[in-house]
DNA sequence: GTCTATACCCAGATAGAC
DNA sequence: GTCTATCTGGGTATAGAC
């Protein structure tokens, strides 16, 4: 295989974990076995294990606005055969879409929460502004509604890391809380518990 | 000093450190460094360092409800008095005051996204679902209002932990958002950047 | 391009003195 | 109650073979 390909298939694996176990709680032997290839070949291939995060980082938000500019995309079509969606709608869609990978949005939320390291908190800010002027300028969004939107996305990334759809039917608050947050897209997220 | 005086004074220093750097990435002689004690001295106290993430955690959401239950009867009182302050407003003031301890949301935070670890999981779960139930018992909210306000809080929790202060007056991106998500409160934010 | 073997360090926990 | 000294495990990174 080549390397592309190799590294391709190392970051697939390592956004799971990192998601799953956050930056420090993860080793480089589980990202590893993950991708079924041996402990310092993952190292080989990044350098480091920080130089490995900020990849998985760069990688999630490259989706995540990709993701974004297609519901886009999508809209501008939708607009012009006069249907009724607006932006924010599709995108906010994409987003619940998102929520299919698990390890993407944890991998992001983690680095998020770790603000004060000097280089992922660095890339993180920068990540979530890139985000931000996105909705700002190409999706046209009003700055009360980008802060709404990034609002329940955050709500969201935190239900999917609590791994709250566990209690779905076992405790009414969850289920409750659940059925108001996730509208659509509820049985699917049920469906990844375990 | 006796125990219980030493045992708080851990957990408030443990609170800033898991804060800071998450409970994996905490070490507990970071933890007894900034308690000004040893760290056999620390794990002695809880036993394990996972006990005393527990710990933490259970600190921190008693304070935050204790200060969500002032909050409340301050509103009662009021109420009572002919004053227009609704329930909400004054718990969302409450929980923008608790911004000053940015370790305790942080720890909390932490907290949250590691739910896939059995124990540390479990114990974010109940917690989070805890506050959902202050909210709509105690507090009187609707789904939709409780919705809301822990959206509202993940997203002023994951600036914190970004540190997106610290880009306020760097990208314009960073201070109109901050300037939406925190109307009041901005200028005490800012204080905490170092 | 990928592995095995291993060096080295660091962190949590224990033993035991004071 | 609190410390110093230390054992032990596990994790990153390197060396070097294939």
């Amino acid at each position: 295989m080549k390397a592309d390909e190799r590294r391709e298939l190392v970051l697939r694996a390592a956004t799971q974990v990192f998601g799953e176990r956050g930056y420090v709680g993860t080793t480089t032997d589980a990202v590893a076995k993950a991708a079924g290839v041996s402990q310092p070949y993952v190292v080989r291939i990044f350098g480091t294990k920080e130089a490995l995060f900020l990849a998985v980082l760069e990688r999630a938000l490259e989706r995540l606005l990709m993701a974004f500019r297609t519901a886009l995309a999508g809209d501008a079509d939708a607009v012009t055969a006069g249907e009724p969606g607006e932006s924010h709608h599709r995108i906010g869609a994409a987003y619940a879409e998102l929520l299919s990978d698990r390890g993407l949005l944890l991998s992001l939320m983690h680095g998020f929460i770790l603000g004060s390291d000097p280089e992922i908190g660095a890339r993180a800010r920068a990540g979530f502004l890139q985000v931000y002027r996105f909705l700002r300028e190409e999706a046209g969004m009003s700055p009360d509604e980008v802060h709404s939107f990034l609002a329940e996305g955050m709500l969201l990334n935190t239900l999917v890391g609590l791994r709250m759809a566990a209690d779905y039917d076992r405790d009414p608050a969850a289920r409750e809380l659940l059925d108001t947050a996730l509208p659509t897209k509820l049985d699917f997220l049920l469906s990844l518990e375990p």
